[in-house]
DNA sequence: ACGGGCATGTAAGGGGTTACATGATTCT
DNA sequence: AGAATCATGTAACCCCTTACATGCCCGT
């Protein structure tokens, strides 16, 4: 999977794979994201493929820049995997939703509210970041490189971070009103 | 972590990696899942550790009953974790919103269409499960354990569950609506 | 007759994380 | 003075999935 994000990025223009991480960090990460030390050997093997052409920069002080360009074929095969449809649901692993659903075997009530409430901070938090860092990270990203069609899927997955985000601080506030009533 | 949602689960009483596999299917599956193949090892080390006791029944025709009973120091060691706080938001990776994400890369708008219209029949499958069948599968448990003080931790993740599944399907109505005006 | 439930496991491989390694420049 | 940014990678390890292996009983 992750090959087709990469290739989802070299589509937009041509790049190192420092360049790719850094702006994945900036807009898929919250829901992908890879390190360094996973997407370097996996562009590696894209030359093989013939789906990107490389092109060595040398640099002094620095390991040399390696930019990879997507080729026709690899557009083919970014936009054959766009097209195919997915039929799984993707499998969350939230270990806050787990800790609650076995927090039968606490005794105390106050233990509970506390990570509740932790997670109200934390889901604030990025619930502050869709709405400015991701909404300015999109508009200069548009003035940067003239993509107005690209901004409208770009808006529409943050948009999602921000309503998930909402849905979940309402749900742990109505987690936190139940455990003090009913507990 | 595998670790503690298997100690989690034999808190409720003694029983065997596949009545518990049965359980998460109908309870944690979409926060937390996991395959025989995965639980039965795991299972096999906790008697090395003390975290629990093991009858073995003797079967004809099946492989023995190996019946877990978590012990004092399995206790201990899944209430040590459930009060640990969590500091790190769960990191979903979703296809879905990576392709929509990586869509301008489609000429053909009717493609992206008709993923998020497959998708919305997926989740609105989904938000009658958790409409219907949990909440019949959380009343029988009631009613066969007597655990009211469980039920309301089931009842929350459930509720979750619910509320996460409508605000997908709201979002991917208001996604099939943009597409279909600003593209 | 065939599929599903019961009940346990092993082995191979893929995907991902963590740690290690290098080294100049720029910011705080 | 120390941290962050730039820029690449390798190696060990862990978690998880997929495939394989066995075999009876029950329902349709």
């Amino acid at each position: 999977m992750l090959k087709y994000v990469l290739l989802g990025f070299l589509n937009y223009g041509p790049q190192t794979g420092y360049d790719i991480k850094k702006r994945m960090d900036k807009s898929t990460q919250f829901f992908w994201h890879a390190r360094l030390s996973q997407i370097y050997p996996t562009l590696k093997k894209f030359a093989e493929q013939g789906l990107t052409e490389v092109r060595v920069v040398p640099q002094e002080g620095k390991p040399d820049k390696k930019i990879y360009a997507i080729t026709k074929a690899g557009r083919a095969a970014l936009t054959d995997w766009l097209a195919e449809s997915e039929n799984e649901l993707p499998l969350t692993k939230d270990p806050v939703l787990l800790k609650l659903f076995l927090s039968g075997a606490l005794d105390d009530k106050e233990m509970i509210l506390r990570q509740l409430h932790h997670q109200l901070t934390l889901h604030r938090k990025r619930l502050a970041y869709f709405q400015e860092e991701t909404v300015a990270n999109i508009e200069q990203c548009i003035n940067q490189t003239d993509s107005a069609r690209e901004s409208i899927f770009w808006e529409l997955t943050r948009h999602y971070g921000e309503e998930h985000e909402r849905t979940y601080i309402h749900w742990l506030e109505h987690a936190v009103k139940t455990i003090e009533q009913k507990l």
